[in-house]
RNA sequence: GUGGAUGUAGCUCAGUUGGUUAGAGCAUCAGAUUGUGGCUCUGGGGGUCGUGGGUUCAAAUCCCAUCAUCCACCCCA
């Protein structure tokens, strides 16, 4: 046996940078998630559900192979026939990869979907990071309205709003359509490369690759030297322009404060027009709690149709964290209504059936399953704070009744056992299947 | 991949310049009350001191290695 536990502590312990939500958190998460549901069919997403692997070329062609995601966080593996799958970085590629897949262009116009999933990134863990995390996001495809991009912003921060987040920074910008980008990118170039050696060695290594990753280097003398950088929004093609001040009419209509931010860059190659990221100071480092923007290139980048799209994920660990630090209460454990103290062995074999009975008016039933005494199970009803107990003994079965215990008040009564049922539910307010 | 900090009971932590049976609070179990919770009191169980090696008469304590966790860098939700 101690070599056993040996194994166990050396060997089976849960892979780094994942976790076991234990059901003294996990009713947090339903939480969360119930009111990310709530909110996402009010704007009408429904969800859509993908599988957690895909083929690792969906990502590199999707996310884009100079990421850091693809270039070294994947999860990659060969399946028995030699195919290269990968375990999900990212949901957009996926939702994508599936909306053509289905032909779902050929249903309507547009389409708007909802997921909540769990995602692999194989870097090192830290505050707000592990390798098994968790987003809920959506992505509206079909329209390269601007107010498709306002509504999915919207969206987000009503759902956060909802959750009773606050003190929340929306930071938008626009990268601007392809043709923008490209004319930016070489002004950018040209801005920097007569100074690239007083940069620091990270961005001397993305100026070819990826030049406008520089402007979001964190590094104190990088951000020194951006500070001159020309801006993209002022370098924006006109259509570009456009689309960007429309963005910022919508969310201004809505009343959502936002900040521009010219040095938001996001990380993934597929981004055009808004990008845009929710942040906390409740948070440590990585203090982004949702991401977003406009990517009206992967539908082709992957082989499908032509289609515009906009969506935005949220990281539901950190969203819960700034929950948390802000003292929120994010639901309870449900409540068990009434716990049945069996004694002795008559009793015992009476207990399942009763509880059933208890169960199926909607009664949140407990029992002990232990033998124990009885003042092992009034203490087991109390801890479980168990607003009535059933004391089941021979003395009640003998003569067709119950005792039932009101936990609050300390009192009890006899009851005859067919009416049981219907007491309870009638003092405990009515037994539905709440929480 | 890199850097820093931390590993002692289920949890939070004490543990002196190395010294003999490693402690506390909380939690848990039992008793005080042989069919009655909370409060109180009494008692019990639970630790190869992360792991492996080294120094020493003697290591939780000193040295080395290793693993894990946390935080940070990179990057991202």
């Amino acid at each position: 046996m101690i070599n056993q536990r040996k194994i166990f502590l050396k060997e089976l312990q849960r892979i780094k940078g994942t976790q076991d939500i234990l059901p003294e958190e996990s009713y947090k998460w339903q939480f969360v998630e119930a009111i990310t549901r709530r909110v996402m069919h009010r704007y009408h997403y429904l969800e859509m559900r993908t599988p957690v692997f895909e083929m690792t070329e969906l990502f590199a062609r999707g996310i884009g192979q100079l990421t850091d995601i693809v270039s070294k966080e994947m999860y990659t593996f060969a399946d028995r026939g030699k195919k290269s799958l990968t375990l999900k970085p990212e949901m957009t590629a996926a939702i994508m990869r599936a909306f053509i897949e289905h032909k779902m262009y050929a249903r309507q116009p547009v389409s708007k979907f909802y997921y909540i999933a769990p995602l692999f990134r194989q870097e090192n863990p830290q505050a707000g990071r592990q390798r098994q995390f968790h987003q809920f996001g959506a992505e509206l495809i079909g329209s390269s309205d601007a107010r498709a991009d306002a509504e999915i912003i919207d969206l987000a921060m009503q759902i956060f709003t909802e959750i009773g987040l606050n003190q929340l920074q929306l930071r938008l910008n626009s990268v601007g359509d392809a043709d923008s980008r490209k004319a930016y990118r070489e002004i950018l170039k040209d801005y920097i490369r007569p100074r690239l050696d007083q940069y620091c060695p990270d961005c001397q290594r993305r100026f070819e690759d990826n030049p406008m990753r520089i402007l979001d280097c964190k590094v104190e003398t990088c951000t020194g030297l951006n500070q001159e950088a020309p801006k993209i929004t002022y370098h924006l093609n006109q259509a570009s322009q456009a689309h960007y001040s429309q963005v910022k009419d919508q969310l201004t209509r809505l009343g959502i404060p936002f900040t521009e931010d010219s040095s938001l860059v996001r990380g993934l190659d597929y981004y055009t027009h808004t990008v845009f990221e929710v942040t906390s100071g409740a948070l440590g480092a990585q203090n982004a709690i949702c991401g977003g923007g406009r990517y009206d290139l992967l539908a082709e980048e992957l082989g499908g149709q032509p289609a515009p799209a906009v969506g935005f994920a949220a990281g539901m660990e950190r969203t819960i964290m700034v929950a948390e630090a802000q003292g929120l209460s994010l639901g309870r454990i449900p409540a068990v209504d009434v716990f049945l103290a069996a004694l002795g062995e008559q009793a015992q074999n009476e207990a399942l059936i009763w509880l059933k009975k208890l169960r199926a008016t909607g009664l949140h039933a407990e029992t002990d399953f232990q033998n124990r005494s009885v003042k092992a199970q009034m203490r087991e009803a109390n801890r479980l704070e168990a607003r009535f107990v059933i004391l089941m003994g021979d003395n009640e079965l003998e003569r067709g009744v119950l005792t039932i215990k009101d936990m609050q008040q300390s009192s009890q009564e006899e009851i005859a056992a067919a009416d049981v049922p219907g007491y309870l539910q009638q003092k405990t307010g009515n037994g539905d299947d709440r929480a």
